[in-house]
DNA sequence: CGAAGTCTTGAATCGAATCAACGGAAGTGG
DNA sequence: CCACTTCCGTTGATTCGATTCAAGACTTCG
């Protein structure tokens, strides 16, 4: 296996602040995963036997419910730690993640994961802390679904990959991977037809640019009113 | 104060399986706080001073979004910790809990919380676990909020509470609390009146039977298959 | 008893899904 | 390089589930 260099993983939240010598042997238990655009990492109902850090790209998680309906959970960017079933105590993958772009993953076996949480107390603050923060996410996901129309959701997502995801070009805020109209459909519980029209009519009044794929956020303020309009 | 025993905490998950001494260590930094209901152990926005253990009764939790319309986030049993935002690194509470039957806490300031981590890994190992059955939980809640119809929803919503508060009756699993309509319509996403619509109907059939806050189910079976039906 | 809170039910309205058709871009293979 | 297929997006017409509006009944409580 090629030479892990324990910066791939000294600059992820959740390892930050270990002595190299931790990060080294942390490092040595790891395997790389390439995965291909489209590829997946793990599948929703597969036993969870593997834990992963994301080195380079970006994955999609998508749930599907016992009906076959599919939804869009989140994106995930280097740096996250991912499939960590283990810490919530789930034997299978209640999601699938795949590829959004060539990614580039590491991958450990679940049994580190115990040996790591003995050793290293720190690490179950850190996941803790991360959960958490996934949690709140989860929370204000649940509320904007239960009170805000679609033409608001869509503005809050689009703001919020764009804060996570976005490059500055000369255009405006450039999401830097392919997303569908049916990803954001599915990440706020519409249609892509909903999605289209609405992209549609901001594009004429100016607030976003798009084309297959892509989107561009023009007017960030703008989308920030329409997301925060309560009428 | 009144004196606190042990017990009272050792039967909650998260201090399961900690040494007598610890536990009566704890306790000794814990107030009591009695909650009659209605009132409110803390309030959203508040500065997040003291973390809870809920010991008896039940409290609600609703969270406002900036249009002032409000959500029922969870329902919290005896024995859940609450209130834990130093876990999740905020400053203030995100919601707030609410008596739903007259309800009894123990307390802690916060800065009980970090001492007790760093005395006790095992609690940062239980917490995470709780935090990710409630993101699972969310998530859950999500897939359903973007996937499902209200009468779905309602019935799942139904036989959660039924599973989680429920106590046999003569009549069937009567939920052990007092829940409006709109109390369940805040936890789907959807007004009272459909609620009440689709309890007239379920009524009719015989799967349920409620009154003023009052559900009791009769035919869980019929409510599981509503809750999962595809049309 | 009055007042506030909770629930029911009808009628009208509306937002978004569904149905349907088509246009265009990207990838595939000869 | 071009024909072919597949994927992605747009837009109109129609339908439908659920909200909103409205009015009244019942319960509980001070």
């Amino acid at each position: 296996m090629a030479q892990l260099d324990r910066s791939l993983i000294a600059g992820s939240p959740t390892f930050a602040g270990m002595p190299p010598e931790a990060l080294d042997e942390i490092l040595a238990q790891a395997s790389a995963l390439r995965l291909p655009k489209g590829e997946a990492a793990f599948r929703q109902g597969e036993p969870a036997e593997r834990f992963f850090l994301l080195l380079h790209g970006r994955l999609r998680v998508t749930r599907l419910n016992p009906q076959g309906q599919q939804m869009v959970a989140r994106f995930i960017a280097p740096g996250d730690m991912f499939g960590v079933a283990m810490a919530i105590q789930v034997e299978a993958y209640p999601g699938t993640a795949t590829a959004a772009v060539d990614s580039l993953a590491l991958a450990w076996p679940n049994a580190v994961w115990s040996a790591l949480l003995a050793r290293h107390p720190s690490l179950a603050v850190k996941t803790m802390q991360s959960l958490g923060a996934r949690l709140q996410d989860s929370q204000k996901r649940i509320l904007d679904l239960s009170t805000q129309q679609v033409e608001q959701r869509i503005a809050g997502a689009v703001l919020q990959l764009a804060q996570q995801a976005g490059r500055k070009t000369e255009d405006g805020l450039l999401i830097d991977f392919p997303l569908s109209r049916q990803d954001l459909a599915e990440m706020i519980g519409t249609t892509l037809h909903t999605v289209s029209r609405t992209f549609s009519a901001w594009e004429a009044i100016g607030l976003v640019e798009c084309g297959r794929q892509r989107v561009v956020v023009r007017d960030r303020a703008g989308l920030q009113k329409i997301a925060k309009k309560q009428d």
